[in-house]
DNA sequence: ATGGCAGTACTATACTGA
């Protein structure tokens, strides 16, 4: 079983992408961001035909996410409000950044994480509040569901062997202690980061700038994770970044990151 | 210190991303 996370920076652009990248990986699961497409354009008959059932949770021009899988998911949710009281949810999920469906037995839980803009901005704060309440929705999934995969851009590197160069970090959005801590707090749910499972290594990056040769430089971060609970955690045989896919003719700037059970 | 690149919506340039 290899369940993997992909941010595509819009599914229509990259769709040629994702359909080759399907065939070759075989994986079983694919969990798309920001495919920045509203539900009634989404691009379900190609994946249809290389062999995959399509949920999709999207808007207009931003966000969005999707799940791919060869095999249909069981309880498929969009959002934090299909298990948090509106209370608690306020106008989070005009965003579409959440998707949750079962497959085997594991929640795979599939997050755009907000990516905070500048330290000054709304938007950070935005980004903060968003991670409280990803807490109470991963404890209140976690009722039920003991098998809890959480993947995604997370648009935060947790330590700074994630950062090609952390110098100055601290005032770097997705690298500052505020960031770090609210998804520590999260993780302290009981998800640990399957990468760090097989290497220790810094160096290894799943993000690259568009911009300044950042790819050519392996100037990248390491943004986008795959967080388990304790038993899926100890059944990982791997995890691992595919950088070929940021090889390509007008790529994403984010590539495809694989776990394997 | 600043901008750089890319996608979308819209048709020139603004907004957003990270």
């Amino acid at each position: 079983m290899k369940i993997a996370t992909w941010n595509v920076n819009s599914i229509r652009t990259r769709l040629a992408h994702v359909t080759d990248w399907l065939t070759s990986s075989s994986v079983d699961v694919l969990c798309l961001q920001e495919t920045k497409v509203p539900d009634d354009l989404f691009p379900q008959a190609a994946f249809t035909e290389v062999g995959y059932h399509s949920y999709f949770y999207g808007q207009k021009s931003y966000n969005g996410v999707a799940l791919l899988s060869r095999s249909p998911l069981e309880k498929v949710q969009m959002g934090f409000g299909a298990v948090l009281p509106e209370s608690l949810v306020g106008d989070l999920d005009e965003q579409k950044r959440v998707i949750t469906g079962v497959i085997d037995g594991i929640q795979v839980v599939n997050l755009y994480v907000p990516n905070g803009s500048a330290l000054d901005s709304d938007k950070y704060v935005y980004k903060l509040h968003w991670l409280k309440v990803l807490r109470e929705y991963l404890q209140t999934l976690l009722e039920t569901s003991p098998s809890l995969l959480v993947c995604g851009d997370f648009n935060i590197a947790l330590e700074d062997i994630d950062i090609h160069n952390p110098k100055g970090r601290e005032k770097q959005v997705m690298a500052t202690d505020a960031e770090r801590d609210a998804l520590r707090n999260v993780l302290e749910l009981g998800l640990s980061d399957v990468f760090r499972k097989f290497t220790a290594e810094g160096g290894h990056f799943s993000w690259w700038d568009y911009r300044s040769a950042a790819f050519r430089r392996d100037a990248g971060w390491r943004i986008d994770h795959h967080y388990l609970t304790p038993e899926l955690y100890q059944r990982a045989i791997a995890c691992r970044i595919d950088k070929e896919p940021r090889k390509l003719e007008q790529p994403s700037d984010h590539t495809p990151v694989i776990v394997e059970f």
